[in-house]
DNA sequence: ATGCCGCACCACGTGCGA
């Protein structure tokens, strides 16, 4: 079982790198984050074509999450419950997997910092803060369902200052401030296991690059993308791996998949 | 990195992202 959270950036701009991503590394199930588009633009056929259906929570523009899979999915939320969003940047699916039910979700964080016209706004980051009080809330009710879980996605949260590659460059930041770290680590605590610190305690995971300068070839970037996983599932996982080839393409999302493989 | 890039769109400038 191999499954992966790719924040695509638009994938309609991405259609080749993700479909030609898809054929060579075999997914079992994807969570795409920023599709940037409504259900009418989004090439359902193109992926049918290569073997894999698709459940999206679209909008036009901005934000939009999906999830990929080649088995037979339900939706069971759009949307986070009792918690109003105008903005697509949670969906959670049941996949019928040939060995089990597989109860994933892909989600797409706010980033919490004001906006450029205007520093002192911190209604982006009272909206961040709710996102993970709404999430936590949820990610606690799905565990006590005893169901296998994965809630993958750009979680848009700086762990500690090993997961960047120059922490001082982020200390006011909305990604990396004390409420937000508390708040992913919480989630953590409930029982949810970040599966690439799991298998590797000590390297770098970065699974973003800013497109601006040569981050991406000078190493400049973040692990902001993460697969959380129940423990009833941790002890089957295999391997965990950030799959830079799709990074290294013309026109790449900024983002790069996290991939996570277990024997069941 | 306080946007040097890239995306979408009531599009040739603006909003947004991390």
């Amino acid at each position: 079982m191999k499954i992966s959270t790719f924040n695509i950036n638009s994938i309609n701009a991405r259609l080749p790198i993700l479909t030609s991503w898809l054929q060579q590394t075999a997914q079992d199930v994807v969570l795409l984050q920023e599709i940037k588009c409504e259900s009418a633009a989004f090439p359902y056929f193109d992926l049918k074509t290569i073997g894999y259906e698709s459940k999206i929570l679209g909008q036009k523009s901005y934000n939009g999450v999906a999830v990929l899979s080649p088995y037979k999915m339900s939706v069971v939320q759009e949307g986070l419950p009792d918690f109003e969003d105008e903005n697509a940047r949670y969906l959670e699916v049941l996949v019928e997997t040939p060995s089990a039910p597989l109860h994933v979700a892909s989600v797409y964080l706010p980033n919490g910092n004001p906006p450029q016209n205007n520093p002192d706004d911190n209604s982006k980051f009272e909206y961040k803060i709710s996102f993970m009080n709404a999430l936590y809330q949820r990610a606690q009710k799905l565990l006590q369902s005893g169901e296998k879980i994965v809630l993958g996605g750009d979680f848009n949260v700086i762990l500690n200052e090993r997961e960047v590659y120059d922490a001082r460059l982020f200390q006011n930041n909305a990604l990396f401030k004390e409420s937000v770290k508390q708040r992913l680590v919480a989630l953590q605590y409930l029982g949810f296991y970040d599966a690439f610190r799991t298998l590797h305690p000590h390297d770098i995971g970065y699974t973003f690059w800013d497109y601006n300068a040569n981050s991406f070839a000078a190493d400049l970037g973040m692990r902001i993308d993460y697969l959380f996983l129940s423990p009833n599932i941790t002890d089957k996982l295999q391997s965990c791996f950030v799959d830079k080839a799709p990074r290294k393409l013309d026109k790449p999302s900024d983002h790069t998949p996290l991939t996570a493989v277990f024997d069941f």
